[in-house]
DNA sequence: TTGTCATGCAAGCAGATGCTTGCCTATGGT
DNA sequence: ACCATAGGCAAGCATCTGCTTGCATGACAA
């Protein structure tokens, strides 16, 4: 079985969310962020004032959609954006 | 002002029903649909089965995000798909 | 005019969603 | 051992969302 277990909503629904956009603008602007570094970065980049449990459930949703993958090292959890199921999307309608 | 007043979340937010990309995936296939002619279709070619006001409801979603454009004549009024905005996707993150 | 057809408007409701709160686990430093 | 750090789990809650229900409007036909 796949490594994430999502249909194909889940990523457009992943997407509704405008501080997930923004965790995916952060990821790609700079790959293999931890939690904590992702919170302080939302704040001073995107004027987000998310707490950890809201990011950390954000995030949750992302991988679940396929669209963050994650390695851990010790205590330490990097995540990295990953664009493929947005195409998805732009197969869908021809873009 | 612009024809349609939404933000750019309205567009994401517009794709996360199933039932909207299907609307969209319709009108994709056959330009200039009315109301009833879409829940025909969507009953015999998507298998779903939405009341008059539920499509009628996501229409109005998607004519906010600029998805759908419609033009009227006389008692009846015609609805036709707008990819653009879709490009806010593919140009955010560089599909 | 009377009736029908295509659509619009608005209140109410059940389920989903994003967030908080509080506690728990585990890793690494001293 | 002790403590701080990084993250996880789960219940509760306010709001949002999609849908239904019922009535209203406007266009065309007989």
């Amino acid at each position: 079985m796949l490594a994430y277990g999502g249909g194909v909503g889940d990523v457009f629904k992943a997407l509704a969310d405008p501080t997930r956009r923004a965790i995916l603008d952060e990821l790609q602007e700079r790959s293999g962020q931890t939690l904590f570094e992702l919170i302080s970065r939302l704040v001073s980049r995107h004027g987000l004032t998310s707490s950890r449990q809201a990011v950390s459930q954000h995030l949750e949703v992302l991988e679940a959609a396929g669209l963050v993958r994650t390695r851990r090292e010790g205590r330490y959890k990097f995540h990295e954006l990953d664009t493929a199921p947005l195409r998805a999307i732009t197969d869908r309608w021809r873009l």
